[in-house]
Formats: C-alpha cells, sequence, structure tokens
DNA sequence: ACTGGTAATGGTAACGCTATCATAGGCATA
DNA sequence: TATGCCTATGATAGCGTTACCATTACCAGT
C-alpha cells in the first residue's frame, strides 16, 4: 500500500514538536534515533516534552486551551473560528483577543476531518506552457492569501488511460474543498461528471460558456482573435493567414472564430488554402508557415494561435529569406515571455492569466464564505492585443 | 479569523458523500439549500445516506470495515497500511486483499491527525523562471507517484518582512512532512533555522554542498562554467568575457569559478573588464552587453549566467549591427525553452532540473520509507553543454 | 406572570486513523 | 517444567476539530 509510515515516525527521535521520545515497539529496530534530515534537532526537541502537564507549554496551543482560559466551551470558539453569527459580540472579542495572544491557529487536519472536507484546493492542468501553469498558480495563490486554504497541483494527461480513475483517488481521498480547471481540462465532460458524482466543487476556465455561471471563468479569447483581424485590417493587409490550434481544443476553435468575425468586418474572407490547423507547436508552426510562405501570392500577415507557433513562423520566414514585419506580419496568441525576446518583438493577444487564476479560486472560495454569495455572477475576461515590432503596414 | 466555514458546510446540501442532510442552526440562515457549484447534486445525494447502518454502503470504506472484514483489530490493518514488519505474511496478504477489493485509501487527514504529521511535501521557491520552477515540480511529483503524499507549493519573496513568519506558520500548520528548497531560497540560513527549529525535514537543492549530505542536492554549476570555457578555448577564443548573476546569489558565483577554472587551463584570465555582474536579467543582460561589445578590443565571445542575459546579448549584437557567431559567440546557462526559439539558437548549459526535484523529493519521502536509508549518501548533478548555433570558431 | 420564540452557549459523540501498552502464543534456553 | 524473550495481535485512549442536540437566557406578546 501506500504507506511506510508507522515504522519510521518512531525512528527519527525530535521530529515535530509532538513527536515521543518513546520507541514504538512495532518499529523497524533499524538505525537508532539519530536525526536524519536537518541539524539541531537536539535543541528542537529541548522545549518540547518535559513537562507533559503543563497546558500551553512547548506545544502549539489547541481550541481548549483558548476555551479555557476564555471560559467558554470550545465549541464556542469553534464558532469564532468560523464565523458563524450566533456567538455575542462581547464573547467573540474576548476569544479573538486570547488567539491573537496565543498565535493559535486551527489545526487543518482536525479540521478537514471533523468537518469532512480539507481546506487544499486542487489545480488540475494539461496545459503544457510553464508560463501559463506559473502565473494562474500564483494567482490563485494570491485569491488564497489570508485564508486558511492550500494549493495542491496535479498536472495531468487526458490520454493516460488512468487519468479519470487517478483524478477521482486523487480528489475523493484528499477530499478537496474544490478544484480550479483551467484549459483544456476544464473541456472535459468526463471529469466533469466524475467531480460532479462525488460533489466536488470546481471552476472551470474556458473560452465559452460551458457551464453556469458560478462555476466559470469564460476567457473570451475569440475577441482576441477579432483584434488581431482588426489591428491586420487597419494596417492594410488583405490577404492575411491564420495558423490555427487543434481544432478540439475550444480555445483554437475561439480564436479562430472571432480573427473570421474581425476579417469579415473588413469584408475579407479566410480562404481555406489560407487557413491552417497545427497543433500548438513550434514545429507545427515552423511547418506549416512554410507552406503559407511559398504561396503565390503569398499573404502578407499570419495570425497564430499561439505564441510558440508564432516563433515557428520567425523561423519559416529566416528560412525563406523573408523579414518580419518588411514581408509579412506575424501576431501570436498568449503574450509569454518568449514574445518580448524574439526579434523582432512579437505582437500578441494577451490574456490575464494571474487575474483569472485569481477569480477563479476566490469564486471557489467565496461560495462558502461569503454572506452574500456572489456567485452567480458571471466572470468574464478579455484578452488585449499587445502591439510591438512583428506587424507593420501592407 | 482564517473561517467561514461552519456556516458554509450545512448550506450547501449533497457536498461529500459524508455530508449530513440536516440543517445546522448554527449555520446563517442565507440561501437555502441549493446546490451552487456543480450540478446533478440531487443525484449525488441520492447514493449516500439512507442506510446509515449498512456498514458498507455508499459511504467510503474506513479502516473499521476492513477490520471488521479481516477478522482483525484495525490496529493490524494500520499496521499492514504502514508496512510495519510485525505482521505474519498471511494476515498481511488477506487484509491487502480486502484492502483492495474495496479501494480502500487511508484518510489522509485522520492518519496526519493521529502521526501528527501531515503527507504533504512542501516546495517553497523564489526563483523566477516559469520553465525552472515547472520542471521541478514535475519532478517532485514524479517522485511521489504512487505514494500517498502531495505537493503544495510555496513561491515567496524572501525580501518581504514577513517572510520567515509566513514560512514558519506555513509549514508548521500544515504540520508539513518535508520540505524541497531550491535555489535561491535554500541558500537562506534563516529559513534553515527556522526549520531546523520546528523540526521540518528539508531538501536543499544548490550548487554547492551547504549542509550535511542527507539533506542536499548539489548541482555543481562550477562544472557548467567550465565547459562552456573550454567550448570557447576549444574554438580558438581568447578574448572571453563573462556577465555573470548576482554574486550574492551561489549559482552565480559557481559559475563563475567554474568559468575561470576553464580559462586557466588554457592559459586564459578573466580581465577586469570582462567580468561583469549583472542580475540575470534580459534587461541588464544586454545593459552589461552592449558596454562589453564596444570594448577596443573587442572580446570574441560572451558566456553569461542565464539565458534571459544570453537574450539581451542577442539584442546587443543586433543593436551593435553584429552577428552571432560570426562577429560574437554567445553562450548561455539554463536550457531554457528560449534557447532554442532564439535566432540563432542559442548554446546553452543545461542541468536536469526535473530528476533534481525528483531526487530531492525521493530522498525527503526515502528518509523514511526505505529499510535501508540510503538518505547519506551523496546526490549530486552535473550540467551538460548543450551546443547549438551561437557559437562557432573565433 | 406565563408562553413561546429566538439568541447564545454547552456537552458529548463523532471524524478515521495511530500510539501506547497489554497480552497471548511460540520457541529456545536454563 | 519454568523462564524469558521475541513475534503477532488487540483494546483503548487519544489526535484537534466540528456536528448534533440539548439547554439556558432573554425578550416580546398576551
Amino acid at each position: 500500500m501506500a504507506g511506510g509510515v508507522e515504522s519510521a515516525g518512531a525512528r527519527r527521535g525530535g521530529q515535530w514538536r509532538a513527536a515521543r521520545s518513546a520507541v514504538n515497539r512495532d518499529s523497524a529496530s533499524l538505525a537508532s534515533g539519530e536525526r536524519v534530515i536537518s541539524r539541531k534537532s537536539a535543541a528542537a526537541r529541548a522545549d518540547t516534552g518535559a513537562t507533559p502537564e503543563g497546558p500551553t507549554r512547548g506545544r502549539r496551543p489547541t481550541i481548549n486551551d483558548i476555551a479555557r482560559l476564555a471560559n467558554v466551551s470550545k465549541k464556542t470558539v469553534s464558532r469564532v473560528i468560523n464565523d458563524s453569527p450566533f456567538v455575542r459580540e462581547e464573547t467573540r472579542e474576548k476569544i479573538s483577543a486570547i488567539i491573537t495572544e496565543l498565535g493559535f491557529a486551527p489545526d487543518p487536519q482536525a479540521r478537514g476531518l471533523a468537518f469532512r472536507r480539507s481546506f487544499l484546493i486542487g489545480m488540475i492542468y494539461d496545459n503544457p506552457t510553464p508560463q501559463y501553469v506559473v502565473n494562474m498558480q500564483q494567482g490563485i495563490l494570491d485569491a488564497m492569501k489570508g485564508t486558511s486554504f492550500e494549493l495542491v497541483i496535479r498536472p495531468c494527461n487526458r490520454q493516460d488511460p488512468n487519468f479519470l480513475l487517478d483524478m477521482r483517488a486523487f480528489v475523493e481521498r484528499q477530499k478537496l474543498f474544490g478544484v480550479v480547471l483551467p484549459p483544456s481540462v476544464s473541456e472535459d465532460e468526463r471529469l466533469i461528471d466524475v467531480l460532479d458524482e462525488i460533489g466536488c466543487p470546481y471552476i472551470r476556465i474556458a473560452s465559452v460558456a460551458l457551464d453556469e455561471p458560478a462555476s466559470m471563468v469564460v476567457t473570451h479569447d475569440h475577441i482576441g482573435g477579432l483584434e488581431a483581424a482588426r489591428h491586420l485590417t487597419r494596417l492594410g493587409h488583405s490577404r492575411i493567414a491564420h495558423i490555427s490550434g487543434p481544432s478540439l481544443f475550444r480555445s483554437a476553435h475561439e480564436r479562430r472564430r472571432g480573427f473570421v468575425a474581425g476579417l469579415a468586418e473588413a469584408g475579407l474572407k479566410l480562404p481555406k488554402e489560407l487557413d491552417r490547423e497545427a497543433a500548438y507547436t513550434f514545429e507545427t508552426g515552423a511547418e506549416n508557415a512554410a507552406v503559407l510562405l511559398a504561396l503565390k501570392p503569398r499573404p502578407t500577415a499570419i495570425f497564430c494561435g499561439n505564441d510558440e507557433m508564432a516563433a515557428g513562423v520567425y523561423k519559416a520566414a529566416r528560412d525563406a529569406g523573408l523579414s518580419i514585419p518588411g514581408d509579412i506580419s506575424v501576431i501570436g496568441f498568449d503574450d509569454s515571455a518568449m514574445a518580448s525576446r524574439l526579434y523582432p518583438l512579437l505582437t500578441s493577444v494577451k490574456l490575464p492569466i494571474h487575474d483569472m487564476g485569481q477569480m477563479a479560486a476566490a469564486k471557489l472560495i467565496a461560495t462558502t464564505r461569503e454572506k452574500r454569495t456572489h456567485t452567480n455572477e458571471k466572470t468574464e475576461v478579455v484578452p488585449t492585443l499587445v502591439v510591438r515590432e512583428s506587424t507593420a503596414a501592407a
């Protein structure tokens, strides 16, 4: 099974203040009590046990200590901790003061056990872009700041035959408070079914409203496509190509849809030979760009479904001896770090990834915490075009 | 305080199988029992309560169920879960079979509560490079695969006045099983002191052995610098510059040290005017490169402490009308994604970030799980040079 | 004053696991 | 046979919190 803990717990002497010095008979009698990982264990141990009866001696204070000092039952302390409205203001203040004084914080595990639900928020994702992932993690963490939640991450592979089983085990065992689902896991209805079945709350981040507003952060990728098209048509381009991501990604579809709409505003169409589907990768971007650049007449601009593919276009352009933006304008999507490291700097569509993560986590938390739940409000986000050097007049 | 939970728990009807249908009098009588986040709540609730006495009906099985079915005490089941050697093989197999059959998995919170330690491994980091962070997260997660541990992440800012307090609260409250510390938090002795004081195990990932082998993964960055120097001197360069990271980063110091040693092998020195300290950023890389490229005689090669600064060199070279590698060879460090997107492709020193994370987590877990603790063995890793297009003969 | 309702609080039993200590059996030694 | 020691197992008491169901205090309405 999972374990290996029983034998270990006893082996190391002074780990985690409450640890016993006793020798667990069950433990494998291996290397004796020496401290393996960190130094100064002796010192750490020193202020630990010794006076097991003294109420507030060494150990972290518990709800019982607070209750005793405040002359109330621990249930009342619990009420204060959990913001129950049924506590007299005076009582609440007295208890709060003691909590602050002792630096008490409830044990998340005991709380979770009694609450039948942990204080862990999961982020399940299969997005391969490090910057995207890190930004969103940071957003989620920012929303959790000051709360007692923690973030547990779970990259995954939707192709894996065990995907659903793994996710179910993860969410169910940890009794996750909720999960944040960025694209493209957010689009996986099988996963949603699993989460619904076990009753775990979730927020889906996606480019279209796949669910009720309460559980969505909608990113309106199509507006990014629209803006890209407008920018290019305003620059006088009329023969404009698109390299999209895989069509089974909603984002790819939405970006393309907005782009087509933007062209239509200028009376333009996206002819078949200028409309190519790739895989959101550098290599496929380069390959498809090579084809486009060999066309006669050549397109004068290319809008790419992401920056990776735009970098591929740069390569193809170099290989074809074409200059950006002189011969060909390029727009990416994501505004990744790369966009401002490539030469020339890449014009790109930017999504506020950090904020998306923050909003998602905030919704998850708000569902439960706020007096007046804002939860049914729509949460939407709009991409913006960041113009740099890779686009110029036709 | 932290909370806001008491009022919420009762509000949503069928969340998390075990949830009661009762109305908690303490709960704020807000929006009644409607399901806010996920759909199908009614269905989920259906198979929940109903038969509260039936032993294995709807609820997840507990250790008691296993014990009853196996006709042993729950302590013995616990022994099996935790790989205690003091269980007869026959008994173990009987219990394991039932565990497998029922798909039982121990509740991490209950386990943690009793064990006085959670099954969460923390990663505390202040590394700003998304790719680094994500790779290391993945490595840690890979090491945890198949265990019952989960990863909790914690980006931080060492300049923040609350840094140490926050970290202490985090580690102490969550009773973390252990933490992984990549550079540069791994170099922070104040943090180490805090961790030692509360007795939380840790693994430090750093370019030099800052601690006993048991708690280190050493990356030997200096060898990367050495290889870079050798590569350039072999190509016939003799006027070679270095742009290093901030000297208070051990990595920056080590990379430079190895580089100097490599030059020395060829009888070369790093003269003061070719030895520049920057901040690991694109901008400072560009600025310092501009200065170097204006020198007469100009250096014919530049080794940068990371890829970001190398990208800055690219910019400076373009601005100065110099070609890479024709006029100037460039080497980076990190082998980031950017290295193979820049033009020309950047020669760079690569560290196996993923493996470093994996090794660190494995050490943390092994300390406790393995029969024979490998923990005192040194864990070391060596960077390799990835030669691409940005370096050529002098 | 009596009733009834709501606000505020408390007692006790969970929650699901491990620690601790006790005990039963087996086997070698005296 | 008695003794001791080791192996395998169990009984019970926590771990620190919240759920559940009282119970008390208070106040308005009759």
